[in-house]
DNA sequence: GCTATATAACATCAC
DNA sequence: GTGATGTTATATAGC
């Protein structure tokens, strides 16, 4: 096999990458010139599916969205008296992995730059704008809302991506340019008693109160109830510029690796984009749940032949 | 990693089997006696699914079911012209191939036994009876239906295993017991100039001229067509005893490798099944559809960003 | 048009 | 509860 080096290969992927880009921008009239991009902006209202706006909700903090408790969730974790024992030690060894794995992307030093440096103004179409598609939200060019300033016309991935570079500046010791002097305040109550462990981790401003009185907002879910109960995908929880997430030790035995910790509200806006709602996700559950009967079905019948035929064939 | 052996992994998974089919055993309400299995028969009616029974017509040869030529499949290799060309030359060295895969299956020497052999009698309980659900056909006991004889309360997937054990006794030389003395017919005319092609590779009876006449029913797919059409996996389509297939050389180059044709009837029959009808199968594909311009389209956002951020950080 | 390789999703088990 | 491992399905490139 004449088969390529890595390096070979890594060309040649992001060879097909740029003409596959150039034709897809064209679909998307988007004019690519040669370090400059000019687009028409808004025009693809077409791709629009199906979709409910109301998840664009859980992603600002001031509205008191009490959203719903419909999935049958198992609330372990979200025992606060289980979940929030630690006063925010374990923070330093966390946050070094977090940078560890934001810096080893190559570009990430140039990314987490303000929108308003250099790199923003070669761009009249903003990227972070692009139709994401898997569930279609946001693509219709909603009029921003009242009071929702910056995120219209984002998906949930892209406005949890920017919070991730804000998170990222708190964590290097610069203020955000959004928040100035003023202390924060719990988003909730008002109260300047913060749970600073969330601002940190996820960028949200709340005290222990609210969020101990909000489960269905803010109580943590361990990876694995991310991946089963949101049919989340392991690389998607990897992403912690998409869901970040908190370190705690393992309570089944202090030898097992740590439990990764995610806010509900968080796991459910990605997941609402990503299936289409909490109705479209609960579809998807229930075909996979079918789908795994079948396949435990067909195993078993395979099986039981074998079985019985092995367990018979001496006698004969 | 104290990891198990092979050998110790495989004793592992049967063993794990072996539990499992007695635990799904009782709930099929099937009891293993050691060499025994008595069971009280059709209790399944509660898991039959979906389904409309027409396919099963299919499988009838006698049956002229016209079917639908509704899927927009390639009809490329359907014309005869470009499929029937060579008269049964290659089947002396396809017939060693389909040998050779279906005797390495370990017990398979056994398992052509006739159904009243020895080992018939242990069961009053039919295993190719169990229900096989992935579409939930035939499930109901369907009285046998006019004619039906021995099909009634088999999968297809049942009945077509069936017949390649009949295809299999034809190879070897042994007449199977259903055809005695009697020359074989078309099943759709009734001439004696059948395709013996196609009665040694699909057990089927038919001539030339109807092959030709009814393309919806037995003009040959490529093994690509079924994947991409029909939805059917690598395993399912390599697997003889479910779907037959010829050998033919490849058009595009002669050092590719052979194609591999399946008859069109026998195709959709699984695929129905699995599918859940026609209906199921367009639906899947619609999903996959989908699923594939998400993918796409997550890939482009991903790489456009990338590729416009490396064409512009070198002019910063 | 097919197979081989790589990638992602998924099930399973040791920790 | 998580991560490592093997298994399966999908995408691509070479033949
Ligand atoms: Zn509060
Ligand atoms: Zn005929």
């Amino acid at each position: 096999m004449s088969e390529l080096t890595p390096a070979q290969q890594r060309q040649a992927q992001l060879a097909r990458l740029k003409g596959e880009c150039v034709f897809l921008a064209e679909m998307h009239d988007i004019k690519i010139l040669r370090g400059r991009n000019v687009g028409n902006g808004r025009s693809k209202t077409k791709n629009a599916l199906k979709v409910a706006a109301q998840n664009a909700k859980a992603l600002r903090p001031p509205a008191a969205t009490t959203s719903t408790t419909g999935t049958g969730t198992t609330e372990a974790t979200a025992n606060p008296a289980f979940v929030h024992t630690t006063p925010a030690q374990p923070l330093s060894s966390r946050n070094a992995i977090a940078s560890a794995s934001s810096t080893k992307e190559g570009v990430a030093y140039q990314a987490p730059l303000p929108r308003d440096s250099r790199l923003g103004k070669y761009f009249e179409y903003d990227l972070s704008k692009l139709h994401n598609s898997k569930g279609g939200f946001l693509t219709e060019d909603d009029p921003a809302g009242p009071g929702g300033g910056g995120g219209a016309g984002k998906s949930v991935r892209e406005v949890l991506k920017e919070k991730e570079r804000e998170r990222q500046m708190i964590r290097e010791g610069e203020e955000p340019a959004i928040y100035p002097n003023t202390s924060p305040r719990c988003a909730e109550c008002g109260t300047l008693e913060i749970d600073y462990q969330f601002l940190k981790v996820f960028g949200v401003k709340v005290c222990k109160a609210c969020k101990n009185k909000i489960p269905e907002k803010y109580s943590l879910l361990t990876k694995t109830e991310c991946r089963e109960d949101y049919l989340l995908t392991d690389s998607e929880l990897r992403d912690e510029s998409l869901l970040p997430h908190l370190l705690k030790a393992n309570p089944h035995a202090t030898t097992y690796s740590n439990m990764m910790l995610y806010l509900r509200f968080q796991v459910e806006a990605v997941a609402w984009e990503k299936w289409g709602g909490e109705e479209g996700m609960d579809a998807e559950w229930e075909r996979r749940e079918e789908q795994k009967r079948a396949r435990k079905e067909k195993k078993f019948e395979e099986g039981l032949k074998e079985y019985v035929l092995s367990a018979l064939c001496p006698l004969s």
